[in-house]
RNA sequence: GCCCAGGUGGUGAAAUUGGUAGACACGCUAGCUUCAGGUGCUAGUGCUCGCAAGGGCGUGGAGGUUCAAGUCCUCUCCUGGGCACCA
């Protein structure tokens, strides 16, 4: 009766039963727990790569996990549809991004349901359909009247030859990935939500986050970036492009007596006016727009600067202070000036070293005299020198007393600021939410009234590969309101819009009388495991924290935070790298699928990693996960049904030692499902119960009862995983159907042991094991470790110093 | 450049609270079964000395704390992620 393991039949005869049956399609239902699961949706690109089948499955194990325990289960799936690539590849395939969208769409949906994943596909969700954006739009227009949008200039790559602006990922060694021109910054207005009114709450609701990643936190943490500092001001003799003074922000005042020099962005005001008159510098700060705004490339980029002959006032000494011009001075943050200290700041110090600017030493070391700069800055807090009459003060004294100086004089004032600057979400692209706002004729921007709502992005289009078609077609910009001409905004939403809210909107995807059902969402937020890639570390899950707070305050949700725990899992390599066409080392999961089964490849995703590290791909690994999948189908088939076995009375210490085995490995997967989330561990464990049992005489019906018992916990145990194998040999060993909500239970009384092994060492080093009863104390462990043989000779002719008792574990003996 | 992770056998990894380093699996070696094997089974497998019992060394590198360090501290090297228009 030896049936052969055929998972291509036997998985998509599941899958169907489960899409007929409706298994996983949820309701709210106040008898049960909730437990939504969530895992962040994906790019529709084409077809799934490995990452998405990590991924899919880490969530999967965790919402079929929850299932076991008799939760009421949620897990959406949907598609994250607007973006770059689909431009792309509507000009390289002439092709209309829609129609390209819809058909990976339909493709990667039914790869997901080939790998068997327990979704409600009731609620799909695609970014791209208007009955999902026209919300966003509606929401946008609810935050500009709330003042929480507004307009303004901000900088973008610009390519001279293609007449457009390029996305970071396009400007590669400062060229146009198309045209290969050199690119410069520019100018252009863009809308921006006030993602700073919140930095405080945002930041503050970190504390809360107890089930996130500390290294997450940590890292919008420090890109929040809250500081505290002065605002101070250098005056100038004359007003230059009508400003009198030139304020900077630091958040070391300590140093001021420092200052050597100041810096300028190349876009700052007073850089502009004095170019004016100065073709030198207007050839300078020309080169220093050369550069892609991404700040990793400034950062970088060789540090160039140019005296400006200007000269301003040092607020406390009076002193005639050097105005520079540097590349490395952003115009977006703070004031676009800053005070440069080369002694005790290291950028300072590289461009003064650069450029023979003067250092002037204010701070000392920790033996109190003057840091030595010699061969780098001095960045330490300290005690002040060459300070006037502050020397001899500490950081904070410092601060303090330069800060009330600078008050006093009107010079400036202590601040909080923080490093986070407004979300800009414009983007002058096509394929995106077209932003809901108009322009009139008197040049003001109101939005589009909700009855006129959704603005709609035309489908039908044909890609040039330069410009928008909707900035290309004037008629599609033409607008009339209450009779009056106006235009549309042709410029549409930065894609991470989208992905801000879905979670939410996946609680009620239907819901045709607004943007959320908050019954629906109070149901089911905030959500219980969200599961990504750690590369949206910042980005994605800020946006969606500050989306989750401006929800609340429209009312439309109760909770403060959308996700309640955080899993980040790692990315998936091959040869050490990740995957990626142009390295030519992917692995097309489908070929797997159709090779193995589902099974197979969710099982080894699982068990080659833990799921926050990354991933090294390996073929045979593959083999080995279905290798035990064949075994464990033999072992069952082998052992033929159950017919009924009870629980047997008396057990051998051969079969005890069975069912310890059973109940704990019950007891360390749970916990590696439940607590720790390390699936790796939870298979391995899995396994070893496997081989134990495989080992094992079934002879007597106390035998067979006890390892009817371990196959039981098996099944069950690695359903979350495998679930079509679960629920075939469910089938075949107990001839009933496999019932899901039933999570093995863990008899504590299995777990007892009546001896122990100790390890024995003699300074530190293991020289030896024993075995003793359960019940032993201290002494007579003692006195056995140090009868045993071969501890013995190493304690021969030595002095016993000390004896360190570890229960359950170890005795190290400290001898000389 | 700045912020955050990670580095353990030939390979993927385990070691959960400072307490036996290498579980589980891959690969390899030997044997058995079968002998058409991309099959199955058994044993061995960190390096090293030794016939063996047993010993020495060993978690990127250098120091340190401790009876005890993969785990804690300091410095350092390398790899990966993020840096606001890839998603």
């Amino acid at each position: 009766m030896s049936q052969e393991y055929t998972p291509q039949t036997l998985e998509v005869a599941l899958q169907a039963d489960w899409a007929k049956t409706g298994r996983f399609a949820v309701q709210p239902d106040n008898a049960r727990e909730k437990f939504y699961c969530l895992a962040m949706f994906p790019y529709p690109s084409g077809k799934l790569h490995m990452g998405h089948v990590r991924n899919y499955t880490i969530a999967d194990v965790i919402a079929r996990y929850q299932r076991m325990q008799g939760k009421n289960v949620l897990q959406p799936m949907g598609w994250d549809a607007f973006g770059l690539p689909a431009e792309n590849a509507a000009i390289a395939n002439k092709v209309a991004p829609a129609a390209w969208t819809r058909e990976n769409i339909d493709h990667m949906r039914a790869q997901l349901q080939r790998l068997g994943y327990a979704y409600d596909w009731d609620r799909e969700i695609a970014t791209c359909d208007p009955q999902y954006y026209q919300w966003e739009q509606w929401f946008f227009t609810q935050l500009f009247e709330r003042g929480l949008v507004y307009k303004k200039m901000a900088t973008v790559n610009w390519d001279p030859v293609d007449q457009t602006v390029l996305a970071n990922e396009q400007v590669i060694d400062g060229r146009g990935w198309r045209s290969g021109a050199l690119i410069e910054r520019r100018e252009i207005p863009q809308w921006f939500i006030r993602i700073t009114a919140y930095a405080e709450e945002l930041l503050e609701g970190l504390d809360t986050l107890e089930g996130w990643p500390e290294a997450v936190r940590i890292m919008q943490r420090n890109w929040i970036g809250k500081s505290r500092g002065v605002e101070l001001a250098f005056g100038l003799e004359s007003p230059i492009a009508d400003l009198d003074r030139i304020e900077v922000y630091t958040t070391r005042p300590d140093t001021l007596f420092g200052v050597t020099y100041i810096s300028l962005a190349a876009e700052h005001p007073i850089t502009l006016a004095l170019a004016e008159q100065n073709p030198e510098l207007t050839e300078f700060v020309a080169a220093c727009k050369q550069t892609s705004v991404a700040e990793a490339d400034m950062a970088q980029a060789e540090k160039l600067g140019m005296d400006t002959g200007l000269r301003a006032t040092h607020p406390l000494t009076g002193e005639a202070i050097p105005v520079w011009v540097a590349n490395y001075v952003l115009m977006d943050y703070g004031s676009g000036a800053v005070m440069a200290v080369p002694a005790h700041d290291e950028r300072d110090w590289e461009f003064a070293r650069k450029y023979s600017l003067p250092m002037k030493t204010v701070i000392c070391d920790a033996e109190g005299h003057p840091a030595d700069i010699a061969d780098s800055a001095y960045t330490e807090h300290g005690v002040l020198t060459g300070s006037a009459e502050f020397d001899g003060c500490h950081f904070e004294a410092a601060f303090e007393g330069i800060a009330a100086q600078l008050g006093a004089k009107q010079m400036g004032r202590t601040t909080t600021q923080f490093r986070l600057r407004d979300w800009g979400v414009s983007r002058q692209r096509y394929w995106g939410t077209p932003i809901p706002m108009l322009n009139l004729e008197d040049g003001r921007d109101i939005p589009i009234p909700a009855d006129r709502l959704p603005s709609l992005l035309p489908e039908d289009v044909a890609m040039d590969g330069v410009t928008s078609p909707i900035k290309a077609d004037p008629e599609w910009r033409k607008f009339e309101l209450e009779g009056q001409p106006c235009e549309r905004e042709t410029d549409t939403f930065d894609t991470f819009v989208q992905s801000s809210w879905y979670y939410a909107r996946f609680t009620c995807p239907h819901y045709t009388d607004g943007m959320i059902d908050s019954a629906q969402a109070n149901y089911w937020l905030p959500v219980d495991q969200y599961v990504g890639g750690i590369e949206h570390a910042i980005l994605h899950l800020l946006y969606s924290r500050f989306f989750h707070k401006l929800m609340r305050d429209a009312g439309l949700v109760d909770s403060d935070e959308p996700f309640e725990r955080l899993l980040t899992q790692g990315m998936v390599l091959k040869d050490g790298a990740k995957m990626s066409k142009s390295k030519g080392n992917t692995v097309d999961p489908q070929a797997l699928i159709d090779r193995y089964g589902a099974d197979t490849v969710r099982l080894f995703s699982m068990f080659a990693a833990p799921p926050e590290q990354s991933l090294e791909w390996s073929d045979s690994g593959v083999e080995g996960a279905h290798r035990f999948i064949k075994r464990l189908w033999r072992l069952i088939h082998d052992f033929g049904s159950d017919e009924g076995a009870s629980a047997a009375e008396s057990l051998t210490s051969e079969q005890k030692t069975l069912r310890r085995k059973i109940h704990e490995t019950i007891a360390k997967v749970s916990d590696d499902y439940g607590r720790r989330q390390t699936f790796n561990t939870a298979v391995a464990a899995i396994m070893e119960l496997c081989n134990d049992l495989g080992r094992h005489p079934g002879e007597t019906p106390e035998d067979r009862s006890v390892i009817s018992e371990g196959l039981h916990a098996v099944l069950q145990m690695l359903w979350p995983i495998t679930p079509h194998l679960s629920e075939h040999l469910w089938r075949q060993l107990t001839g009933e159907a496999f019932v899901e909500s039933h999570w093995p239970a863990l008899d504590e009384s299995a777990l007892s042991r009546d001896e122990l092994e100790i390890v024995v060492q003699v300074n530190g080093k293991v020289r030896g094991k024993i075995l003793v009863p359960a019940s032993a104390d201290r002494t007579e462990i003692e006195a056995l470790a140090k009868d045993q043989e071969n501890v013995r000779r190493f304690l021969a002719d030595a002095t016993i110093r000390k004896v360190i008792v570890v229960p359950q574990k170890l005795v190290n003996i400290v001898a000389q």
